[in-house]
DNA sequence: CTTGGGGTTGCAGATAGCCCACATCTCTCC
DNA sequence: GGAGAGATGTGGGCTATCTGCAACCCCAAG
């Protein structure tokens, strides 16, 4: 659904390897944080766009389907509402909005994604230290 | 094949949500740092044990099938490689070893993990921002 | 004969990406 | 002025891959 940085390594370590073609699974608070981030609700096609500028991508659009799969499997947990709107011209569009539940429910992403850094992150000093690198060079990402 | 992390928000937010149980794609990298962390060959059985102390475990055995799948796979892609024991007493056990190959991929696995970190703190940093939470609280983990 | 080391196959369920259908509106090109 | 491209908007459905579980093979020690 979604790439993720250094497209370099490609077919090797495939996309960007692991997380990497399919860091799909950072979907739900990528989408959560496009609705947070909003004071209105949003369409899904909307959301698509905003997904698509957030770090996870280089600006790529993720897939349209995922997002509205992941926005429906939200509802059912009761993150967001939606509701129809359909004006006198133009096709008929689904408004979201995140509840309170999805605001908690990313505030826990919150953590979780702290963790994840920190444990993806060790794994890295460990990897370094087993190829007697000296310190790992700084982050740069933005390939994509 | 691996969890990670707070197992809390599980059910909710998927054992530890998106990467969460299956941050297996992460496999990859930690085999190769558990046989560049080694001086001499390795059993996958054995692998399978260093694997677990990982920080991508906090101690939790992978599912062995996925470590050898991933073995094999690693092999064809010429990372590393491999050659049965037969020892008289005991079970024929197979022997593997890094390659110089599977050392490079190693070494850009590390700027792939620094590029998820980097990634996954942006969209933490935007998360918290979204909510109107100050500063993101310092990454702990050790939970699970 | 049960436990544990050591390794592998098969299967089933979950994922997730791609293609395409459907509908409306706008803009361009002939 | 009419055809068609292309963006806006939502989804269904197929397929491929992933991955964990269960099962099964070998062998040795207790």
């Amino acid at each position: 659904m979604w790439a993720i940085c250094n497209p370099k390594a490609d077919g090797d370590l495939k996309p960007c390897a692991a997380l990497g073609k399919t860091l799909s699974r950072l979907s739900q608070p990528t989408i959560l944080t496009v609705l947070a981030a909003s004071a209105v609700p949003l369409h899904g096609y909307v959301i698509v766009q905003k997904a698509a500028e957030s770090p996870m991508f280089g600006g790529n659009k993720p897939d349209a389907t995922g997002v509205y799969r992941t926005l429906r499997q939200m509802e059912e947990n009761g993150y967001v509402t939606s509701w129809w709107e359909t004006p006198k011209a133009g096709p008929a569009k689904r408004a979201f909005e995140l509840t309170d539940a999805g605001r908690e429910a990313l505030r826990r992403w919150i953590d979780s994604l702290a963790c994840y850094t920190s444990t993806i992150n060790e794994l890295r000093v460990l990897a370094s230290g087993a190829l007697g690198i000296k310190t790992p060079p700084t982050p740069t990402c933005k390939g994509s």
